[in-house]
DNA sequence: TTGCACGTTGAACCTCGGTTTAAGGTCAAG
DNA sequence: CTTGACCTTAAACCGAGGTTCAACGTGCAA
């Protein structure tokens, strides 16, 4: 097993795009050395990191808090504290969307259950119409 | 109570902006006359339409769901059979998502408990890279 | 040598639902 | 006559996270 990989490879081997790569990289979230063609090459630690970088993706954590978390490991501090303060906020933000969702699912089950209330003074369409 | 109506009435009255609404006319779903210095006028039926789009917007309805509600109605048809298969859509999509922000919360939740397994491998963070 | 897969770049493009900006026209009041 | 509130337009912009494109260089095999 080498430790040097080009951009085709590390982007096979994690599932993700070579733009997806270099975009990272543009972001500052992860650094390549150049062959002398000009070529990337990533090393195991930059594979580790974009891996990291996929793993905190599916965990909500935006480009943003990813650039905050590995600054952190760059200054040689553990990001743990960083990182449950995030995911404490992720899990609040959440848990705002899930109930934004609920409601709108309530609304709307009540509506497609068909128009209850009489009287109703609807003039486009009577089912969104119908009393709040 | 009249029923002409500039832009700048019409968008107090429904508390949505000037550009919101020329922005739905240009969306095609809402259309006015002209007053002779080029002024849009609205009359009651396009303040209705306002009022519908508002309410539909509220319920989750894209602008494309929207537009093809409205242009239902202009072809002489009650809407509802097609909006009770959008709420279905719409229902099944709000379901989906709520489900993945539940998983995403429950993992969230279990790693900021603290990082329970032992032998982890991490590279970068612990939290983050603790066991699925 | 030609073909093919791979690499490079900057810049433009995508979604979505509007908002903002620039550069102007209209109209009543003071 | 000027001020201020209102109206018009086309076109650019927003955020987020990339993708796509055009135009080009590289490296290996038949």
């Amino acid at each position: 097993m080498r430790d040097e990989f080009t951009i085709g490879q590390v982007a096979r081997r994690l599932g993700i795009r070579t733009s997806a790569v270099r975009f990272y990289e543009r972001q500052g979230l992860v650094a390549s050395e150049r062959l002398p063609n000009g070529y990337r090459v990533f090393d195991r630690v930059a594979v580790d990191i974009l891996r990291f970088i996929n793993r905190a993706k599916e965990l909500g954590f935006s480009i943003g808090e990813i650039r905050e978390i590995l600054a952190l490991r760059r200054g040689g501090t553990e990001p743990c504290g960083c990182v449950t303060e995030m995911i404490e906020r992720n899990l609040m933000e959440i848990d705002r969307r899930i109930a934004e969702l609920s409601g709108l699912r309530r609304e709307l089950r009540r509506l497609s259950k068909g128009p209850a209330g009489r009287e109703r003074v609807h003039v486009i369409c009577p089912i969104i119409e119908s009393d709040r």
